[in-house]
DNA sequence: ATCAGCATGTAAGGCGTTACATGATTCA
DNA sequence: TGAATCATGTAACGCCTTACATGCTGAT
Protein backbone atom coordinates (compact mmCIF):
# COMPACT_ATOMS: atom_id res chain seq x y z
CA UNK A 1 0.00 0.00 0.00
CA UNK A 2 2.63 2.50 0.76
CA UNK A 3 2.93 6.14 1.09
CA UNK A 4 -0.21 7.67 -0.70
CA UNK A 5 -0.72 11.36 1.24
CA UNK A 6 0.76 13.36 -1.71
CA UNK A 7 0.68 16.59 1.02
CA UNK A 8 4.26 15.56 1.30
CA UNK A 9 5.28 16.03 -1.82
CA UNK A 10 3.55 19.19 -2.06
CA UNK A 11 5.71 20.30 1.29
CA UNK A 12 9.07 19.00 0.07
CA UNK A 13 8.31 20.70 -3.11
CA UNK A 14 7.79 24.15 -1.58
CA UNK A 15 10.60 23.63 1.38
CA UNK A 16 13.07 22.72 -1.84
CA UNK A 17 12.58 26.33 -2.60
CA UNK A 18 12.71 28.47 0.93
CA UNK A 19 12.46 27.31 4.14
CA UNK A 20 8.69 27.93 5.15
CA UNK A 21 6.28 27.53 8.10
CA UNK A 22 3.36 25.58 8.27
CA UNK A 23 1.27 28.43 7.85
CA UNK A 24 3.49 29.87 4.86
CA UNK A 25 2.96 26.61 3.23
CA UNK A 26 -1.07 26.45 3.23
CA UNK A 27 -0.65 29.86 1.74
CA UNK A 28 1.76 28.94 -1.16
CA UNK A 29 -0.95 25.73 -1.32
CA UNK A 30 -4.01 28.44 -1.58
CA UNK A 31 -2.10 30.46 -4.96
CA UNK A 32 -1.39 29.19 -8.16
CA UNK A 33 -1.36 25.38 -6.60
CA UNK A 34 -5.13 25.41 -5.45
CA UNK A 35 -5.78 25.09 -9.17
CA UNK A 36 -4.88 21.55 -9.38
CA UNK A 37 -4.18 20.71 -5.39
CA UNK A 38 -5.61 21.57 -2.19
CA UNK A 39 -4.35 21.76 1.11
CA UNK A 40 -5.62 22.29 4.82
CA UNK A 41 -4.43 22.96 8.12
CA UNK A 42 -5.59 20.08 9.39
CA UNK A 43 -3.58 17.96 6.75
CA UNK A 44 -0.48 19.90 6.57
CA UNK A 45 0.19 20.27 10.05
CA UNK A 46 0.57 16.59 11.16
CA UNK A 47 2.41 16.08 7.67
CA UNK A 48 5.11 18.38 8.85
CA UNK A 49 5.22 16.21 12.35
CA UNK A 50 5.36 12.67 10.63
CA UNK A 51 8.01 14.01 8.03
CA UNK A 52 10.25 15.64 11.20
CA UNK A 53 9.81 12.02 12.67
CA UNK A 54 11.00 10.63 9.12
CA UNK A 55 13.94 13.01 8.87
CA UNK A 56 12.55 14.15 5.75
CA UNK A 57 12.41 18.04 7.16
CA UNK A 58 13.88 19.65 10.26
CA UNK A 59 12.40 22.48 12.14
CA UNK A 60 13.81 25.34 13.79
CA UNK A 61 11.66 27.39 16.61
CA UNK A 62 12.43 30.90 16.12
CA UNK A 63 11.01 33.31 18.86
CA UNK A 64 9.85 36.53 17.22
CA UNK A 65 8.67 38.79 19.50
CA UNK A 66 7.82 36.34 22.22
CA UNK A 67 6.13 34.26 19.78
CA UNK A 68 6.68 30.80 18.93
CA UNK A 69 7.57 30.77 15.23
CA UNK A 70 8.43 26.95 13.47
CA UNK A 71 10.25 27.23 10.25
CA UNK A 72 11.21 24.05 8.42
CA UNK A 73 14.24 23.10 6.44
CA UNK A 74 14.24 20.37 4.13
CA UNK A 75 16.62 17.52 4.68
CA UNK A 76 18.94 15.64 1.98
CA UNK A 77 16.90 12.92 2.80
CA UNK A 78 14.19 14.83 1.89
CA UNK A 79 15.35 16.17 -0.98
CA UNK A 80 16.24 12.59 -2.11
CA UNK A 81 12.35 11.87 -1.76
CA UNK A 82 11.34 14.92 -3.56
CA UNK A 83 13.35 13.10 -6.55
CA UNK A 84 12.37 9.50 -6.46
CA UNK A 85 8.82 10.67 -6.37
CA UNK A 86 9.42 12.98 -9.54
CA UNK A 87 11.33 10.15 -11.30
CA UNK A 88 8.21 7.59 -10.32
CA UNK A 89 6.29 7.22 -13.82
CA UNK A 90 2.99 6.47 -11.37
CA UNK A 91 0.59 9.12 -10.82
CA UNK A 92 -3.02 9.58 -10.29
CA UNK A 93 -4.79 12.46 -12.35
CA UNK A 94 -8.07 13.04 -11.19
CA UNK A 95 -10.91 15.03 -12.24
CA UNK A 96 -14.30 15.40 -9.74
CA UNK A 97 -16.39 17.56 -11.66
CA UNK A 98 -20.27 17.80 -9.77
CA UNK A 99 -21.30 19.66 -12.54
CA UNK A 100 -20.64 17.27 -15.15
CA UNK A 101 -22.06 14.84 -13.16
CA UNK A 102 -25.05 17.05 -12.99
CA UNK A 103 -25.47 17.73 -16.79
CA UNK A 104 -24.95 13.82 -17.07
CA UNK A 105 -28.36 13.39 -15.49
CA UNK A 106 -30.57 16.53 -16.31
CA UNK A 107 -32.45 14.56 -18.61
CA UNK A 108 -34.42 14.43 -15.38
CA UNK A 109 -34.86 17.86 -15.10
CA UNK A 110 -35.80 21.02 -17.29
CA UNK A 111 -33.39 22.76 -19.35
CA UNK A 112 -33.54 25.50 -17.55
CA UNK A 113 -32.38 23.70 -14.97
CA UNK A 114 -29.19 22.79 -16.88
CA UNK A 115 -28.21 25.93 -18.59
CA UNK A 116 -28.33 27.64 -14.92
CA UNK A 117 -26.44 24.28 -13.89
CA UNK A 118 -23.55 25.26 -16.95
CA UNK A 119 -24.06 29.10 -15.79
CA UNK A 120 -23.05 28.53 -12.62
CA UNK A 121 -20.24 26.62 -14.03
CA UNK A 122 -18.71 29.69 -16.76
CA UNK A 123 -19.08 32.19 -13.98
CA UNK A 124 -16.77 30.25 -11.92
CA UNK A 125 -14.34 29.77 -15.18
CA UNK A 126 -14.23 33.36 -15.93
CA UNK A 127 -13.78 34.18 -12.64
CA UNK A 128 -10.74 31.58 -12.19
CA UNK A 129 -9.08 32.31 -15.78
CA UNK A 130 -9.01 36.10 -14.73
CA UNK A 131 -6.78 34.87 -11.93
CA UNK A 132 -4.47 32.95 -14.18
CA UNK A 133 -4.33 35.73 -16.12
CA UNK A 134 -2.96 37.97 -13.77
CA UNK A 135 -0.73 35.43 -12.66
CA UNK A 136 0.86 34.99 -16.29
CA UNK A 137 1.17 38.70 -16.60
CA UNK A 138 3.26 38.59 -13.27
CA UNK A 139 5.44 36.02 -14.74
CA UNK A 140 5.82 37.90 -17.61
CA UNK A 141 7.75 40.65 -15.73
CA UNK A 142 9.95 38.14 -14.13
CA UNK A 143 13.00 37.04 -14.02
CA UNK A 144 13.36 34.19 -16.65
CA UNK A 145 14.66 31.26 -14.01
CA UNK A 146 13.89 27.64 -14.19
CA UNK A 147 11.64 27.22 -11.69
CA UNK A 148 9.94 30.50 -13.65
CA UNK A 149 9.09 28.00 -16.68
CA UNK A 150 7.42 25.37 -14.51
CA UNK A 151 5.78 28.23 -12.84
CA UNK A 152 4.54 28.80 -16.11
CA UNK A 153 3.54 25.84 -17.51
CA UNK A 154 1.16 24.99 -15.10
CA UNK A 155 -0.35 28.00 -14.89
CA UNK A 156 -0.37 28.06 -19.21
CA UNK A 157 -2.00 24.39 -18.45
CA UNK A 158 -4.90 26.03 -16.76
CA UNK A 159 -5.49 29.29 -19.11
CA UNK A 160 -5.96 26.46 -22.05
CA UNK A 161 -7.62 24.19 -20.66
CA UNK A 162 -10.06 26.91 -18.94
CA UNK A 163 -10.63 28.65 -22.25
CA UNK A 164 -11.61 25.20 -23.97
CA UNK A 165 -14.38 24.81 -20.84
CA UNK A 166 -15.85 28.46 -22.01
CA UNK A 167 -16.07 27.47 -25.29
CA UNK A 168 -17.78 24.09 -24.38
CA UNK A 169 -19.95 26.10 -22.19
CA UNK A 170 -20.79 28.32 -25.58
CA UNK A 171 -21.52 25.26 -27.42
CA UNK A 172 -23.73 23.50 -24.84
CA UNK A 173 -25.81 26.26 -23.96
CA UNK A 174 -26.31 26.88 -27.80
CA UNK A 175 -27.36 23.32 -27.61
CA UNK A 176 -29.86 23.70 -25.31
CA UNK A 177 -31.42 26.20 -26.50
CA UNK A 178 -30.06 29.61 -25.23
CA UNK A 179 -30.68 32.00 -27.06
CA UNK A 180 -27.31 34.92 -26.91
CA UNK A 181 -28.29 37.99 -26.92
CA UNK A 182 -26.36 40.10 -25.02
CA UNK A 183 -23.65 41.75 -26.67
CA UNK A 184 -20.35 39.50 -26.02
CA UNK A 185 -18.69 41.90 -22.85
CA UNK A 186 -14.67 42.00 -23.32
CA UNK A 187 -12.99 40.76 -20.23
CA UNK A 188 -11.26 44.06 -20.06
CA UNK B 1 -22.28 19.60 7.19
CA UNK B 2 -25.44 17.89 5.82
CA UNK B 3 -25.07 15.27 3.13
CA UNK B 4 -21.64 15.29 1.44
CA UNK B 5 -21.68 12.11 -0.59
CA UNK B 6 -22.48 12.44 -3.78
CA UNK B 7 -22.49 8.70 -4.82
CA UNK B 8 -26.02 8.62 -3.94
CA UNK B 9 -26.66 11.07 -6.54
CA UNK B 10 -25.11 9.10 -8.97
CA UNK B 11 -26.91 6.29 -7.93
CA UNK B 12 -30.06 7.85 -8.11
CA UNK B 13 -29.04 9.17 -11.99
CA UNK B 14 -28.28 6.00 -13.38
CA UNK B 15 -32.10 4.25 -11.45
CA UNK B 16 -33.72 6.90 -12.81
CA UNK B 17 -33.21 5.55 -16.22
CA UNK B 18 -33.31 2.24 -15.58
CA UNK B 19 -33.77 -0.08 -12.62
CA UNK B 20 -29.88 -1.48 -11.66
CA UNK B 21 -28.40 -4.42 -9.57
CA UNK B 22 -25.19 -2.81 -7.38
CA UNK B 23 -22.99 -4.92 -10.02
CA UNK B 24 -24.89 -2.83 -12.97
CA UNK B 25 -24.12 0.14 -11.02
CA UNK B 26 -20.55 0.13 -10.54
CA UNK B 27 -20.22 -1.20 -14.31
CA UNK B 28 -21.85 1.91 -15.73
CA UNK B 29 -20.07 4.31 -13.22
CA UNK B 30 -16.63 2.33 -14.72
CA UNK B 31 -18.15 3.81 -18.32
CA UNK B 32 -18.23 7.45 -19.66
CA UNK B 33 -18.61 8.63 -15.77
CA UNK B 34 -15.33 7.76 -15.41
CA UNK B 35 -13.91 10.52 -16.61
CA UNK B 36 -15.65 12.89 -13.87
CA UNK B 37 -16.61 10.30 -11.22
CA UNK B 38 -15.64 7.30 -9.78
CA UNK B 39 -17.35 4.52 -7.49
CA UNK B 40 -16.17 1.89 -5.83
CA UNK B 41 -18.00 -1.54 -4.64
CA UNK B 42 -17.09 -0.44 -1.06
CA UNK B 43 -18.45 2.98 -1.72
CA UNK B 44 -21.94 1.60 -3.46
CA UNK B 45 -23.36 -1.41 -1.67
CA UNK B 46 -23.27 0.54 1.69
CA UNK B 47 -24.62 3.41 0.17
CA UNK B 48 -27.37 1.33 -1.24
CA UNK B 49 -28.37 0.34 1.72
CA UNK B 50 -28.58 3.29 3.52
CA UNK B 51 -30.20 5.05 1.00
CA UNK B 52 -33.06 2.36 0.92
CA UNK B 53 -33.68 2.85 4.92
CA UNK B 54 -34.09 6.15 3.41
CA UNK B 55 -37.07 5.81 1.46
CA UNK B 56 -35.19 6.88 -1.53
CA UNK B 57 -34.84 3.67 -3.44
CA UNK B 58 -36.36 -0.06 -2.77
CA UNK B 59 -34.78 -3.48 -3.67
CA UNK B 60 -36.64 -6.44 -5.28
CA UNK B 61 -34.76 -9.89 -4.43
CA UNK B 62 -35.35 -11.93 -7.69
CA UNK B 63 -33.51 -15.68 -7.62
CA UNK B 64 -31.91 -15.96 -11.09
CA UNK B 65 -31.15 -19.70 -11.22
CA UNK B 66 -31.13 -20.10 -7.98
CA UNK B 67 -29.24 -17.29 -7.42
CA UNK B 68 -29.79 -13.82 -5.40
CA UNK B 69 -29.85 -10.83 -7.93
CA UNK B 70 -31.17 -7.39 -5.54
CA UNK B 71 -32.27 -4.98 -8.55
CA UNK B 72 -32.66 -1.53 -6.72
CA UNK B 73 -35.65 1.24 -8.03
CA UNK B 74 -35.72 4.63 -7.67
CA UNK B 75 -39.09 6.00 -5.43
CA UNK B 76 -40.84 9.61 -6.03
CA UNK B 77 -38.69 10.37 -2.73
CA UNK B 78 -35.59 9.47 -4.83
CA UNK B 79 -36.51 11.37 -7.82
CA UNK B 80 -37.19 14.30 -5.94
CA UNK B 81 -33.87 14.28 -3.95
CA UNK B 82 -32.45 13.69 -7.67
CA UNK B 83 -34.18 16.90 -8.82
CA UNK B 84 -33.32 19.09 -5.42
CA UNK B 85 -29.69 18.45 -6.20
CA UNK B 86 -29.95 18.98 -9.57
CA UNK B 87 -31.25 22.64 -8.75
CA UNK B 88 -28.43 23.17 -6.05
CA UNK B 89 -26.27 25.73 -7.42
CA UNK B 90 -23.42 24.99 -4.90
CA UNK B 91 -21.11 22.55 -6.81
CA UNK B 92 -17.37 20.70 -6.10
CA UNK B 93 -15.14 20.94 -9.00
CA UNK B 94 -12.23 19.36 -8.19
CA UNK B 95 -9.02 18.40 -10.27
CA UNK B 96 -6.24 16.25 -8.12
CA UNK B 97 -3.55 16.34 -11.43
CA UNK B 98 -0.25 14.86 -9.66
CA UNK B 99 1.36 15.47 -13.22
CA UNK B 100 0.65 19.31 -12.94
CA UNK B 101 2.03 18.56 -9.34
CA UNK B 102 5.21 17.04 -10.40
CA UNK B 103 5.62 19.96 -13.01
CA UNK B 104 5.55 22.53 -10.68
CA UNK B 105 7.94 21.48 -8.64
CA UNK B 106 10.21 19.92 -11.53
CA UNK B 107 13.28 22.70 -10.82
CA UNK B 108 14.25 19.93 -8.26
CA UNK B 109 15.28 17.62 -11.35
CA UNK B 110 16.56 17.37 -14.91
CA UNK B 111 14.78 17.81 -18.04
CA UNK B 112 14.45 14.73 -19.10
CA UNK B 113 12.35 13.87 -15.58
CA UNK B 114 10.24 16.53 -16.89
CA UNK B 115 9.88 15.85 -20.32
CA UNK B 116 9.02 12.35 -19.09
CA UNK B 117 5.94 13.26 -16.99
CA UNK B 118 5.02 15.01 -19.47
CA UNK B 119 5.00 11.92 -22.35
CA UNK B 120 3.34 9.87 -19.35
CA UNK B 121 0.56 12.14 -19.11
CA UNK B 122 0.41 12.64 -22.98
CA UNK B 123 0.15 8.68 -23.72
CA UNK B 124 -2.42 8.19 -20.75
CA UNK B 125 -4.35 11.13 -22.81
CA UNK B 126 -4.00 10.04 -26.11
CA UNK B 127 -5.59 6.35 -24.81
CA UNK B 128 -8.60 8.20 -23.08
CA UNK B 129 -9.11 10.61 -26.24
CA UNK B 130 -9.35 7.71 -28.46
CA UNK B 131 -11.82 5.76 -26.14
CA UNK B 132 -14.20 9.33 -25.73
CA UNK B 133 -13.97 9.22 -29.47
CA UNK B 134 -15.78 6.05 -29.95
CA UNK B 135 -18.13 6.85 -27.01
CA UNK B 136 -18.87 9.75 -29.58
CA UNK B 137 -19.13 7.81 -32.44
CA UNK B 138 -21.73 5.44 -31.49
CA UNK B 139 -23.58 8.43 -29.84
CA UNK B 140 -24.02 9.85 -33.76
CA UNK B 141 -25.25 6.05 -35.29
CA UNK B 142 -27.78 6.14 -31.78
CA UNK B 143 -31.08 8.02 -31.89
CA UNK B 144 -31.69 11.69 -30.80
CA UNK B 145 -33.48 11.48 -27.62
CA UNK B 146 -32.98 13.88 -24.24
CA UNK B 147 -31.18 11.89 -22.56
CA UNK B 148 -28.41 11.61 -25.53
CA UNK B 149 -28.17 14.96 -25.54
CA UNK B 150 -26.63 15.12 -21.90
CA UNK B 151 -24.81 12.57 -22.37
CA UNK B 152 -23.20 13.93 -25.69
CA UNK B 153 -22.35 17.15 -24.36
CA UNK B 154 -20.51 15.13 -21.46
CA UNK B 155 -18.43 13.50 -23.74
CA UNK B 156 -17.72 16.79 -25.97
CA UNK B 157 -16.69 18.36 -22.58
CA UNK B 158 -13.77 15.18 -22.32
CA UNK B 159 -13.03 15.58 -26.27
CA UNK B 160 -12.40 19.25 -25.82
CA UNK B 161 -10.19 19.53 -22.91
CA UNK B 162 -8.64 16.79 -23.79
CA UNK B 163 -7.69 18.12 -26.93
CA UNK B 164 -6.48 20.95 -25.39
CA UNK B 165 -4.36 19.04 -23.38
CA UNK B 166 -2.58 17.49 -26.23
CA UNK B 167 -2.03 20.69 -27.67
CA UNK B 168 -0.56 21.82 -23.81
CA UNK B 169 1.66 18.99 -24.02
CA UNK B 170 3.12 19.86 -27.30
CA UNK B 171 3.88 23.37 -26.34
CA UNK B 172 5.25 22.38 -22.97
CA UNK B 173 7.54 19.53 -24.98
CA UNK B 174 8.99 22.16 -26.73
CA UNK B 175 9.48 24.98 -24.25
CA UNK B 176 11.44 22.03 -22.27
CA UNK B 177 13.69 21.75 -25.43
CA UNK B 178 12.60 17.97 -26.89
CA UNK B 179 13.34 18.16 -30.24
CA UNK B 180 10.76 16.31 -32.38
CA UNK B 181 12.44 14.23 -35.16
CA UNK B 182 9.31 11.74 -35.24
CA UNK B 183 6.85 11.67 -38.26
CA UNK B 184 3.73 12.07 -36.63
CA UNK B 185 1.88 9.41 -36.13
CA UNK B 186 -1.70 9.89 -37.43
CA UNK B 187 -3.82 8.12 -35.04
CA UNK B 188 -5.23 6.17 -37.58
C1' DA C 1 -12.25 -28.52 -15.78
C1' DT C 2 -10.99 -24.03 -15.50
C1' DC C 3 -11.17 -19.19 -15.89
C1' DA C 4 -13.42 -14.92 -16.59
C1' DG C 5 -17.11 -12.52 -15.27
C1' DC C 6 -21.34 -12.06 -12.37
C1' DA C 7 -22.81 -10.79 -7.81
C1' DT C 8 -22.88 -9.16 -2.92
C1' DG C 9 -20.98 -7.72 0.67
C1' DT C 10 -17.54 -6.48 5.04
C1' DA C 11 -13.36 -4.64 7.45
C1' DA C 12 -9.39 -1.95 8.08
C1' DG C 13 -7.13 1.73 7.32
C1' DG C 14 -5.93 6.14 5.31
C1' DC C 15 -6.75 10.60 4.13
C1' DG C 16 -8.98 14.78 4.27
C1' DT C 17 -12.30 18.40 5.78
C1' DT C 18 -14.43 21.14 9.23
C1' DA C 19 -14.85 22.91 13.42
C1' DC C 20 -12.87 23.99 17.53
C1' DA C 21 -9.36 26.09 20.67
C1' DT C 22 -6.00 29.50 21.71
C1' DG C 23 -3.43 33.50 21.59
C1' DA C 24 -0.28 37.24 19.53
C1' DT C 25 0.36 41.07 16.45
C1' DT C 26 -0.64 44.74 13.32
C1' DC C 27 -3.21 48.21 11.30
C1' DA C 28 -6.96 51.45 11.03
C1' DT D 1 -10.26 49.18 20.59
C1' DG D 2 -11.55 46.09 17.40
C1' DA D 3 -10.87 43.41 13.30
C1' DA D 4 -8.01 40.99 10.31
C1' DT D 5 -4.27 38.29 9.91
C1' DC D 6 -0.55 35.61 11.81
C1' DA D 7 0.34 31.18 13.88
C1' DT D 8 -0.10 26.38 15.69
C1' DG D 9 -2.34 22.82 16.58
C1' DT D 10 -6.28 18.90 17.93
C1' DA D 11 -10.59 16.18 17.52
C1' DA D 12 -14.46 14.33 15.33
C1' DC D 13 -16.24 12.79 11.68
C1' DG D 14 -17.00 11.35 6.97
C1' DC D 15 -15.84 9.32 2.88
C1' DC D 16 -13.35 6.37 -0.02
C1' DT D 17 -9.99 2.75 -1.37
C1' DT D 18 -8.17 -1.69 -0.96
C1' DA D 19 -8.24 -6.03 0.30
C1' DC D 20 -10.63 -9.78 1.75
C1' DA D 21 -14.39 -13.34 1.68
C1' DT D 22 -17.64 -16.09 -0.78
C1' DG D 23 -19.93 -18.47 -4.28
C1' DC D 24 -22.43 -18.99 -8.82
C1' DT D 25 -22.61 -19.11 -13.95
C1' DG D 26 -21.25 -19.48 -18.65
C1' DA D 27 -18.00 -20.15 -22.11
C1' DT D 28 -13.99 -22.62 -23.99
Amino acid sequence: MARERKIDMVILGLLNHEDLTGYDIKKRIDGAISFFWKGSFGNIYPALKDMENQGLITKRELAVGGRDKITYHITKSGKAALKDWLREEQVSNELKYETLLKLFFSGADSREVSLRNIEVFEEQIKKDLKLLKTYSETLEKAPDTEDHVYYSLTVSFGIETYEAYLKWCAKAKKMLGKRVMEIDETES
